[in-house]
DNA sequence: CCGTAATGTTGATGGCGTAAACATAGAGGC
DNA sequence: GCCTCTATGTTTACGCCATCAACATTACGG
């Protein structure tokens, strides 16, 4: 998480001070009006008043850039699923709560998220496995589904980033309704006949 | 579908002859290497041998010709679904066997399964709700769900396409098991107590 | 207190999408 | 058969971009 200053520096002359970050927050402004392949190092650096080359001595390149602001959109999207989850208590609600969280993070920071998803961007698939919502999705699904937690995992992450994506691109109608009925404890994830996973309580918090 | 002319024509010298279709074919061969980001207008026209701004007379801007090459990807894995249905049979079978094909096609085209499915690139919803893939997935979560059909149809496609996004970032491995294990009539889409939903003869073909 | 490394700047290169003005060729009316 | 009109290409140019090289300034450790 990068610590948001508020950007009270007064803009030095020649020195800027902290220049990473404050391109970090610039990136992060700008990606809340437009998407990430529009998003250009130039009008970052214009944007922090500071030459175009400038970036150069903070980022090998423009990767690099959206690669720290990927990062700081992966950690974003753990922190609102864990409050999702605390809020729900747990259990197979909380499980739920969870990937709703996911979709609606995705909706409210549509460029973020895209840009910490798409491609490689991310940052590195073992960073990731560190990360907060990965850790929640992992003891979710194993709480519930025992030795077929890997099933579980891959299951519930991929309605959520499916519905997720799908939303982002107009291909389903945003609607918090329909999130909530995708995403329901009640219709996915159980097994067919008869030997229903036991709900356990809450698997964490 | 474009009809791809194994590309006979000897290079005219001042109008090309079927410049249209050669661009589309030229961008369709592109994104077999690489991004629709990194696919440029003038680099499609140096390879079909036609100044830069040739393009322009047979699409107003780069996002139309890309509009062309997303319809021709829909239209593609339409049929690599139509045929996966096919050959399992219909039924709960044929169901799983169309969201595998889904995601297979993803794998083995990414750039174009991109491209067709992100931002807005895709032609337009009205287009799409006529599309193959589209009436084989409605056709389908009827059959099951009743009247419960739209959750169906949004919770498959939703796996389906998180799952093919997921793998496509490089976030999950890619495994055909994998595949397998996620997309699976025995432990998705079914209701949890008892109101298993019945489970018809193949509703089509 | 001074030199060296860290940080910024200027200037240039080559690529891009696209607009404007001009060129050619093929098709339809005479 | 000719001739014009229009569809299709070309050249040139603009402003944007990412990035490299060479140079300028500052901060900090000995």
């Amino acid at each position: 998480m990068v610590t948001v200053s508020t950007s009270n520096t007064p803009a030095r002359n020649y020195h800027h001070g902290d220049l990473r970050t404050a391109l970090i927050e610039a990136g992060l402004a700008a990606l809340e009006m437009s998407d990430a392949e529009a998003v250009s190092l130039r009008e970052l650096a214009r944007r922090v008043g500071v030459s175009a080359t400038a970036v150069y001595r903070h980022f090998p390149d423009k990767k690099a850039l959206l690669a720290a602001l990927a990062a700081e959109g992966i950690a974003r999207l753990g922190t609102a699923q864990r409050l999702a989850s605390e809020q729900a208590g747990g259990g197979s609600a909380g499980f739920a709560a969870t990937g709703q969280a996911y979709v609606r993070f995705a909706l409210a920071n549509p460029a973020l998220f895209r840009l910490a998803f798409t491609h490689g961007n991310h940052a590195d698939s073992a960073m990731m496995a560190d990360d907060e919502a990965w850790r929640l999705l992992r003891s979710y699904a194993e709480s519930f589904a025992g030795a077929d937690a890997q099933r579980l995992q891959l299951q519930a992450w991929s309605v959520a980033h499916g519905l997720a994506m799908l939303m982002l691109d107009g291909l389903v109608p945003v609607d918090d309704k329909l999130i909530a009925s995708v995403i329901d404890q009640q219709t996915l994830f159980v097994q067919r006949a008869g030997s229903n996973y036991p709900i356990p309580k809450s698997p964490l918090a």
